[in-house]
DNA sequence: CGCTATAGATAGCGATGCTATGCATGGGAG
DNA sequence: CTCCCATGCATAGCATCGCTATCTATAGCG
């Protein structure tokens, strides 16, 4: 996948990945590659900044806890993270209907 | 629509828009207004420059006339254009699919 | 002991779309 | 006749944001 295509899209696949339930920076990096069969594939150079963005804004709340001897920062949705949530679903099928006309694609999934 | 939501996503909106004949940055920006019912509407601030990174990439070729006293640039796609624009869809497909299962909605449309 | 996976962090960069502004012409409103 | 708007093109400067590269640290395995 192009590296800039993801622009304005990173917040609202970590809200969705924490709607799951609490995870910490480095899980969500692997749950979010794993639901996408490793198309969406994150630095952590990307994610760690991207999540410090979320918990600046409010839509995060991260607290500290350490297993193994390793440092955690575990993340949860907040309320206005659950909104942001689903501002950010409801965008994207916007976003997606109107490119995919502008394009000239069949809606996805093109299976024909 | 999100302003930022756009990033990289740009360039084959304008090569698709070019797609069905020449045309110039007025007349692009107008189409891709109609062809999404109001939804991709860019300013002439975006369309003209990204037109000349289009140009300068040999993805188009512009050539000036002159029509009602109005100078005109009008661009045409190349062989690279179509070849970067088929490109473009293939890449926007796997994009939206990964983004669309990442964020757990239904495939689009969502007519349910 | 070194390598790898896990876990987190940051500085600096580069790409790119937007805002604001400017120029120019033609046509319609007043 | 004059002003304003739509058309048409253009650029400077900005802001955003994801990425690369690099760093720290621990645990476990060979």
């Amino acid at each position: 996948m192009r590296a800039e295509a993801l622009k304005g899209h990173l917040d609202g696949l970590l809200l969705a990945t924490l709607e799951g339930g609490p995870q910490h920076g480095y899980a969500i990096k692997e749950a979010l590659r794993e639901s996408t069969e490793g198309h969406i594939d994150l630095p952590t150079g990307t994610v760690y900044p991207a999540l410090h963005r979320l918990e600046r804004a409010g839509l995060i709340s991260g607290s500290w806890s350490v297993v193994g001897g390793r440092r955690r920062r575990t993340y949860e949705l907040t309320a206005e993270g659950r909104k942001a949530l689903s501002d950010e679903r409801d965008s994207w099928q916007e976003f997606a209907g109107a490119v995919t006309a502008a394009l000239g694609t069949r809606p996805w999934p093109a299976t024909s």
